[in-house]
DNA sequence: CGCCAGGTTGATTTCGCTCAAGCAATGTGG
DNA sequence: CCACATTGCTTGAGCGAAATCAACCTGGCG
């Protein structure tokens, strides 16, 4: 382990790489010049991966857990602006647009990360159509993702936004039960679910009393049962 | 010309590809290639090129003039997401990403546009690296800005996000007089300028109507005087 | 001339923010 | 083991920025 708690990976399949959509399209041998360049290290939860404004070191793969990518303000407050989760890699973007880190990164829960140095993540991307068509694909997907986000963002109300993060989780998440309704368990804190919607702790507060007096979704904790998952549609009327 | 208005075109030169920061990888055997498979056409102002939710025909190169990208909402309000000038390619995202429109293009003065066709756009990016390399920079870079937004839309009042907006505008068509003042035709109507901030139109008046007492910055039909530049930055920190 | 599109202004409302208090669960040090 | 701080969350009261609703102005055009 050297003194950034990083350890040297020796096996192709320490980081797992070949889990992850976009790195998947290596051949062996790619995949182990690649791996012979990552360090992989744990994270504890609150531990930050790369702060906002960093150079980019290299690109993070998340082989365990949770990240969260976050941005913040002026006063103090924060957007998280993405979820990661096993198989996501963090911090393409920056490297490729050639600027510095415009988000930071935390482990939300227990972490396994691997760094992939910069410069070995350019030139792979580089060289390897394949490898760069995939993310092509990804950032691809990522940029309609993000211009619906600010869409929403101006357009609908703090509930409906919640609505859609349900719905979002739920087809990710959620288990269907045999009456038909649904059960959730968040992933994050209320605090994480009013960075991800852009709005205050206590809006959200409000709002989930709202949903619990109209009987469309009961929250205990992290833990979600929607009743009628119909009804959640009928939120984004609104 | 065929029954959508389209003119086929003959030289290499006729797309001008060339100018732009993506196809200008191309070889010219490639180039010739790709314009024989375009089709250029003029479009009248408030013309619409493709519309929200249509299946990608192609991708579509600004020759001239300047093109808006809208998304609607179930209102009937809309947000205009961007403004494509000369050089710009308009739809290599839903493309890439394998789906519909998720934003519409309308011509925001009389401008000329190159379709290619989708089968060309697609096989030629993935065959030709250095192209493909081209448009994943460019979109590492769409989504940075994109995130930005929505940041910028969650955080920010409307005062602060006009001031933004302006500065952007600046960087791109300012004129720096002799006084130090800095000149500014604005692009779009004061309407769009609301559409691009996600805010009514009347509170862009407002803001303009503030800039003008604290005199920021003076208004004139689409010309704007900031006599000071620097005190737009002030702006930011509101 | 009447009409309409684009813009401004004013009055009122509303959604979400701010500020403040309080509560339950968890941890910590004496 | 208890006193006390801390963390995560909820609730209430009041406020403020922007939306809404409505009137009106201006210039262009059939």
């Amino acid at each position: 382990m050297d003194r950034n708690g990083y350890t040297e990976s020796s096996g192709r399949t320490e980081c797992g790489l070949q889990d992850s959509p976009e790195w998947c399209a290596l051949g062996n041998t790619d995949l182990e010049d690649v791996e012979k360049h990552a360090r992989c290290r744990c994270y504890e939860t609150g531990e930050v991966i790369f702060y906002e404004g960093d150079p980019v070191k290299g690109v993070y793969f998340v082989k365990a857990g949770l990240v969260g990518v976050r941005k913040a303000d002026l006063n103090g407050n924060s957007t998280l602006l993405k979820l990661a989760w096993p198989g996501d890699t963090l911090g393409y973007r920056p490297l490729l647009a050639g600027q510095a880190h415009r988000a930071g990164a935390e482990a939300l829960r227990q972490s396994v990360v691997c760094m992939i140095d910069a410069r070995t993540a350019r030139t792979m991307i580089e060289q390897n159509p394949a490898l760069g068509l995939n993310f092509l694909k990804r950032a691809a997907r990522e940029l309609g993702d993000a211009e619906q986000k600010f869409h929403d963002s101006v357009t609908l109300h703090t509930r409906t936004r919640f609505a859609h993060l349900l719905v979002v989780l739920q087809d990710r998440f959620g288990r269907l039960a045999d009456d038909g309704s649904m059960h959730l368990d968040l992933p994050v804190s209320r605090s994480d679910i009013a960075a991800m919607l852009g709005v205050r702790r206590e809006s959200v507060s409000r709002v989930i009393h709202e949903l619990e007096d109209t009987g469309v979704a009961h929250f205990v904790d992290r833990s979600v049962v929607v009743p009628d998952p119909g009804s959640l549609a009928v939120e984004f009327a609104r």
